[in-house]
DNA sequence: GTGGTCTAGACCACC
DNA sequence: GTGGTCTAGACCACG
């Protein structure tokens, strides 16, 4: 897992580690139960705050993409483990797809083409 | 053109406003060279700061979205017929655009139903 | 001549007028003693407000382009008629000259670039 | 960097502003990745507003000039080596120019003049 | 009446 | 500590 930060994006750090741990899991590279780096570890590696990589963490927590357990540190949930998920997107992100449609459409990309790139991303995958 | 403005959602209000013109230009909604709200009136209608207001439409203005007539404030700039356009997903948005996918797939949406929500809304105009 | 107004640049409509004749004096276009076209008629031509084009002459006379008369109305004056001039450029050209140059430098455009395009700028004239 | 500003200066302190650090970035004064001063530093330092400050930077920051390290405020960006760039003046300045050298001529400065003030403008640089 | 600019002061997210 | 955002109210240039 490594990260690329780019410090001078409006994203706040904590949510660029936080999307590239998602991306991780969904492309398969972070499996269910692996083991996700240490606070610290990442903190050096990356050049930034042990407090950034924690906030990073505790968001990932808290929408149960990843586990912390006392003894082995951060581990990544079994996908869906959550009965409750509406098998929907969430209003965010269904707002922030809908304003990326929004631009596209303006931008004079097709519908087509829109599709095709995203069903090229929904593919995409790291080869283990 | 009415806006629904969130104030406790951590998007600044400035980007909700932009976002939905942005939306609105792609629905159809708002045409090629129809006039927006004023500054003051949009301000005053949606209970918020002229400066908030004026703050969306210079970042409207600089992404090319509208332009500001001299004689009769700002109008939606015709959708950019220029040759010299990338015709891509920029990337923010394609970046934005694979965290949301990533979601969906972990969350086990499949990629005919995440293909099929976008076509929606794609699709999705207004009728005049 | 003809004016070729843009309504959305953030120069003032009666400075691009201004600008426009001074621009037609330097070229040649108007030369010393011919007359302007009436405002009204201008105003009327151009889809503009009378007040915008009594404002550039007005404008233009008080930097000693134009003098106005009052059975002929608006008339180019002879060059440097004004023995007070000094020969050098105003410090408000001259700041706007050094923005331009350090823009220039800035974009990776060389000396020899530089003074080229201003050369061929210079020696630019209408053929009559 | 030291600000000198004019407030009686038609053109808005923001600008001055903007105008003020490009000059220094071309001249050498400001380095790339040099930290420019912080927007409250600035202002208290130059006697105006936060918000003129940060709305200079947010120009300087759309036009590449700087960027804003989330770790560390706003640094200069490193002069785009970017084979993408025109190199050219853009139509603005260009425009701007064509003003300049139009009042130029009209004022009597020859061609030769003109050059070598251009030519000299160019090569001030900061004795570090 | 329009947008553009500026102020003084405040709160907040991020690091 | 940093920049980002917002407010309420003001003045001005422009057309």
């Amino acid at each position: 897992m490594l990260l690329e930060l780019d410090f001078s994006s409006d994203t706040p750090i904590y949510l660029q580690i936080r999307n590239q741990i998602v991306k991780g899991i969904a492309s398969g590279e972070l499996e269910a139960d692996e083991r996700l780096p240490t606070v610290r570890g990442l903190a050096e590696q990356s050049g930034i705050n042990m407090m950034t990589v924690s906030k990073a963490y505790q968001v990932l927590k808290n929408e149960g993409y990843i586990k912390t357990d006392r003894r082995s540190g951060a581990i990544v949930a079994a996908a869906a483990a959550d009965g409750s998920q509406h098998k929907g997107l969430g209003e965010r992100e269904r707002n922030a797809l809908e304003v990326i449609i929004a631009e596209a459409k303006i931008q004079g990309i097709s519908r087509e083409a829109f599709l095709t790139e995203c069903g090229e991303i929904y593919d995409k995958e790291v080869i283990k």
